[in-house]
DNA sequence: GTTCGTCCTTATCACTGATAAATTCCGAGC
DNA sequence: GCTCGGAATTTATCAGTGATAAGGACGAAC
């Protein structure tokens, strides 16, 4: 039995998770199958094409694609597919880097749109919709980047990442020291989130106010900051 | 004259801009200096300190190291930081990548303890407030990082992102196709920006109403979400 | 004038993603 | 059963990468 597509990304995935993605090579991977680097080129024209196909896998695991949000509960699927969309790519060493060279694909626009009619049925035009959207999308992906960029660095340095004596002249950082270490990043994602869905609530408030007044605008933004 | 550890970054720095981080490699950015690759070795242990040194110079052009910020404008400076530093990225190519790879340094923590100390003086514990602080950072890292993927792919493949017929069955997105294309960048950032600092605002009020009540709690976590 | 530390060069290493060309495998058609 | 042809894989090789070792040039200190 040839080797199959599927097979190799599985394997990658696996074996991204014991070296890391600076450890998965081409050779890596093909002694891994027990096969010749060159043979995986006839599966993938590049390893970028192999790099997609394993965060579109990694993503699929946990955001199946047939969800009908609904517009009742946004705040409840919203934040739920926040925390599976960042638990997707922790699951796998390096994941955020992973994804990071992707470019999101058409496949994953009817889901979007699902998402987007569901905002819009709770008050949204399409555009600020899309745009809280991206938002969370966005802080998902900066989280999971800086939290990986953490671990990573704990694993190969063993070293505590602020110790004590950084914090000598600076009482407030120390009272926040666990935040600032990062030792419970799930906490901390969450509070982020909370707020961030707050916001979100606030935002629809303020469309539904101006509501029928200045219609074909640029697309709502409240008064500018200060 | 001797090569100055400076004049290396600054010349990096440069050259990114021309070739991306995928094209600075160790032989070209000794060319550009006129000298050969090894010599760079004398300067720089490795590469990656290289690059932190560029992380950490970029973000130095944009955000000035004495900065005091007030309790009373904080939604003014919290925003005019996260411009900033989104500004500070965009300036070099990739900028978001050479960033993401680096940790944070001790010399950043005093800056950090008076933006905690600001929001401290407008009624957050320490713990929230580097909290929130580590929020829109995360926003601005997660939007700079996807914005110069986009850019990049436009610049390689100059196909248009989402062709018209992506989007046939798919009303919503077409209404709003030019957030989905980011036609906009500057104005789809503002808005996720303007939100996420009404959440803050949110959080403010929410923990000034707690005040002296769960003192010394978990940290300060709203009803979880439904 | 020799010695020592600084700064740089030459030569080389192990390794990377990728391609070309030759080869093996295996099932469909006869 | 045989052969033919495409699918799948191998061997050989390429240009280029970060990095190291060893040595040479240069100038200041003594």
């Amino acid at each position: 039995m040839a080797l199959q597509r599927d097979e190799v990304v599985r394997t990658a995935l696996r074996l991204l998770n014991e070296v890391g993605i600076d450890g998965l090579t081409t050779r890596r991977l093909a002694r891994e199958l027990g096969v010749q680097s060159p043979a995986l080129y006839w599966h993938f024209k590049s390893k970028r094409e192999l790099l997609d196909l394993m965060a579109e896998a990694m993503l699929a695991e946990a955001l199946p694609p047939d969800r009908a949000p609904s517009a009742a509960d946004w705040p409840a699927w919203i934040a739920a597919d926040a925390r599976a969309k960042r638990r997707a790519l922790l699951a796998y060493r390096d994941g955020a880097r992973v994804h990071a060279g992707t470019l999101p694909t058409v496949d994953e626009l009817p889901a979007v749109e699902a998402q987007v009619g569901a905002l819009c049925g709770a008050g949204l035009c399409p555009r600020t919709a899309l745009r809280l959207l991206l938002t969370v999308d966005r802080y998902v992906m900066g989280w999971v980047a800086e939290e990986q960029a953490w671990r990573q660095d704990a694993d190969d340095h063993a070293r505590p990442a602020f110790p004590d004596e950084a914090l000598a002249g600076l009482p407030l950082l120390r009272e926040a020291a666990d935040v600032l270490r990062m030792t419970d990043h799930d906490a901390d994602f969450e509070y982020g989130l909370r707020v961030l869905i707050e916001g979100f609530r606030g935002a629809i408030a303020q469309e539904a106010a101006r509501e029928g007044a200045v219609a074909g605008g640029t697309g709502g933004a409240g008064e500018p900051l200060p």
